[in-house]
RNA sequence: GCCCCCAUCGUCUAGAGGCCCAGGACGCCACCCUUUCAAGGUGGAGAUCAGGGGUUCGAAUCCCCUUGGGGGCACCA
């Protein structure tokens, strides 16, 4: 195993992001390429905003999408494993406050007696002057006579970090060299709240250092705050890892990609019945290409071709229709016994939906596999698909089965007479190679064409005017519900006929 | 307001000075196949490589400027 060691650090604050799950895709796959070490670090510092049951969503979500890490927690609230453990940061808030002690000690940092209402009043004055919002400096220079006054007033002190004057440079792996002067990094920035537990800026710096992170794989909207990071890294004698920042998803108008304008829960792709081959595949491929003609790879193909050198530099807009295809490409290419795995509970919800009046067996599913696996761009379509096939009554509108060149009379007769020709089919010998024959004849014997013959039937059968293979559904069906469905049929058209 | 990043068909992208008056894929259109819908096949429309200057014998590829877009600037992550 190489000394590569990468990390996602989700935030339990909200479902699993689209975005959260490409970065820590990329960093897998940089890390299964390289040999290396992919950790799961929960960034929970936000006790107001996180929660168990986000924790839950986005540890299932990765496992999922068959992303594992090999050091963090396993599950939510489960036990962590690793050697640089604990992997998520409430449980490691000595090592912050240790870190803080250390920085105040060098006067690396300094206490901040500031309250928010007055670093709101600078800000609004700042805008008033159109001028960017920077902290005023009013705690850097304290005596310990003023700081000991601030405390016997009852004020809690924040720590802020010394933001020294300089310019700070790295060589991004995908952007190359970037430098920004400390000087528009807001000033002297907070590390510890007033109540004591840390910030972001500040967590993810003393956590990368212990946890030898080697790359730092991480959004674009990282890229102006890695200065602070740096700034930080040294200040704690740590060397800094390599940065790599990834282009953005974006929404249809190019901005951010947003719950608001997209979805970007996983769990909404997963519900619709995208599978994982297919969100792996696309979401690899946003930001990423092979420098070939290659679309349809696995994960370990892409793991084995994975490179930071053909990450793209532009933002991405996250494109549903592609996505849909490729997800189509991957159910063609899945076998029967898992396609009809994966088929099972997206007809229990129908069942449960009430949209359909039994859940059908694993072996009902898989004899219907040949007629509807290049007609499912995802799972959650099966329903609309071939959902008629498990309901007890259907009701169809008689206009409906009207073939648009017929009227409700030829329709009739039509169904009827269809209705004798499957009938004659014996139940035994009831397969679409027996079924067909004889409706091509009525057909021509009656100057009927075949195709509104067949349509008046599927629709008279299915209550739809898009379906599978016409004599594959009726063997489907059976014998006998398909000429009940029939007879049905004539009855309703026949009272249109009046 | 300040700083940073980015810029090839509508979208995802190939392209790392001549192989490019720019290739692939999605989507779109047409045709073929065909009982509908798909899938599949074939073909097509679609990008003066954001614009303008350079450098070079030669630039989508290098440099500069402009424009446009995005991101960041919290006691959020």
């Amino acid at each position: 195993m190489s000394d590569i060691r990468v990390r996602i650090a989700p935030s339990p604050t909200g479902p699993l992001h689209i975005g959260t799950a490409r970065t820590a895709l990329f960093n897998v796959l940089f890390a299964r390429r390289h040999g290396g070490t992919f950790i799961l670090r929960l960034e929970d510092t936000d006790v107001a905003r996180s929660t168990l049951a986000f924790e839950a969503d986005i540890l299932a979500g990765l496992h999922w999408l068959g992303i594992t890490w090999d050091e963090g927690p396993d599950s939510a609230g489960g036990e962590d494993h690793g050697p640089y453990g604990p992997y998520r940061q409430m449980l490691r808030l000595a090592r912050y406050a240790e870190a803080a002690a250390d920085l105040l000690a060098r006067d690396l940092a300094y206490p901040c007696y500031c309250t928010p209402d007055e670093l709101d009043a600078d800000r609004r004055v700042q805008e008033a002057a159109k001028q960017p919002p920077r902290y005023v400096g009013r705690c850097a220079a304290l005596t310990p006579a003023e700081r000991e006054a601030r405390v016997a007033e009852g004020r809690a002190a924040a720590t802020r970090f010394r933001v020294a004057p300089g310019v700070i440079g790295f060589d991004d792996a995908v952007r190359g060299r970037v430098e920004i002067d400390t000087a528009n990094l807001g000033g002297d920035f907070v590390i510890v709240r007033g109540d004591g537990t840390p910030l972001y800026h500040f967590t993810v710096v003393v956590d990368d250092a212990a946890m030898r992170i080697s790359h730092v794989i991480r959004g674009e909207d990282h890229l102006s705050n890695t200065p602070k990071h740096i700034l930080l890294f040294r200040a704690l004698g740590h060397p800094e890892p390599v940065f790599a920042h990834l282009p953005l998803i974006l929404n249809p108008d190019r901005t951010k990609m947003s719950k608001r304008k997209s979805r970007t829960a996983i769990s909404d792709y997963i519900a619709q019945g995208f599978i994982r081959e297919a969100l792996v595949n696309y979401l690899a491929l946003l930001g990423w290409s092979t420098g070939s003609e290659e679309e349809i790879l696995s994960f370990d193909e892409i793991a084995s071709r994975f490179d930071l050198d053909h990450v793209q530099k532009g933002g991405a807009v996250f494109d549903p229709e592609r996505l849909e295809w490729i997800n189509g490409q991957w159910i063609r290419r899945l076998d029967d016994d898992d396609l009809a795995a994966r088929l099972g509970p997206f007809l229990e919800a129908e069942h449960a939906a009430g949209r359909i009046d039994r859940t059908p067996t694993a072996d009902e599913i898989r004899t219907v596999l040949p007629m509807i696996r290049e007609r499912l761009p995802t799972l959650g379509a099966v329903g609309d698909l071939i959902g008629f096939l498990w309901v007890d009554e259907l009701t169809v509108d008689p206009a409906t089965i009207v073939p648009k060149r017929w009227d409700a009379a030829t329709t009739a007769t039509a169904l009827a007479a269809a209705r004798q020709a499957i009938a004659a089919v014996g139940d035994v010998s009831f397969e679409s190679e027996e079924i067909e024959p004889p409706l091509r004849a009525l057909a021509e014997r009656r100057g009927w064409k075949a195709g509104d013959l067949f349509m008046a039937i599927r629709v008279a059968v299915t209550g739809r005017t898009a379906t599978p293979p016409l004599f594959d559904t009726l063997v489907a069906l059976g014998r006998d519900r398909a000429l009940a469905r029939l007879d049905a049929a004539v009855a309703g058209v026949v009272s249109l006929v009046g």
